[in-house]
DNA sequence: TCCTATATATGTAAAGTGCACATAAGTAAT
DNA sequence: ATTACTTATGTGCACTTTACATATATAGGA
């Protein structure tokens, strides 16, 4: 959220970047939820921003659309873990999602243009 | 909607670009929702992407925040319009929303670049 | 023993989204 | 005049999303 309380601009968390970066890192390999929270800091998102839960309850999500699969791991020390891998489907959901992005960039950029065109002080 | 049901991008939709695009509308010039619809084209927005009853709703809803105010106008022809301003508070926002889009855009930039790394054929 | 880190998960209130539907006034053609 | 279209503004509702708090459990170290 921004400081602005009316402002819903979310630049703060994760948001609609969960499901992609979930994506792109479980192609790159297997992991579980715990790991895959300090993995987003790749993504420029901090611990801060991060609801746990929302984690966890996306990745079951994804599970029942196919997008993922997942096996306990009791193997390494600490509680047991929950092991994803990325499927078929999954990777190719992948793409669809760069897609999309590429889209909202430019949307964005075409937003950035109007906005400097009408404020900017020469 | 992506044509896959799975992904949740809303690549087709206005969404969360609805907002800030009205703010930075109305502060060039008062407007009244039909017109506003229209205008949204600039951002590269179709009339088939745009509920009307989102726009309408988003409209009295930024009046109860005070971002935007309101008047009928009766003066030309067809059905009356309710004519929305810009305030100085809605003038501040667009500011603030300029400023997390510029995160975002950073952010996509981000996700995009790993993608490319990660699925790039050489 | 108590605290911390690791690890997963649920509960819930509030807000947002998408789609369909309702209403109404003017306009233009038959 | 009545039919149909455009302009114009809204409501209803089911569903999803979001944020925040809370619960549970294992293991390691002080």
């Amino acid at each position: 959220m921004c400081q602005n309380n009316k402002c819903n601009c979310s630049s703060g968390s994760i948001g609609r970047f969960l499901q992609p970066c979930l994506l792109l890192l479980l192609h790159r390999s297997p992991n579980h939820g715990y790991g895959l929270i300090q993995s987003l800091g790749e993504f420029g998102f901090s611990d801060t921003n991060i609801d746990p839960g929302s984690i966890y309850r996306q990745l079951r999500k994804m599970e029942e659309e196919g997008l993922v699969k997942s096996q306990w791991s009791i193997e390494q020390n600490g509680p047991a873990k929950r092991l994803y891998h990325l499927t078929n489907e999954g990777e190719e959901l992948i793409h669809a999602w760069a897609a999309a992005m590429e889209i909202n960039k430019q949307r964005i950029e075409t937003f950035l243009s109007i906005y400097k065109k009408t404020f900017r002080k020469e």
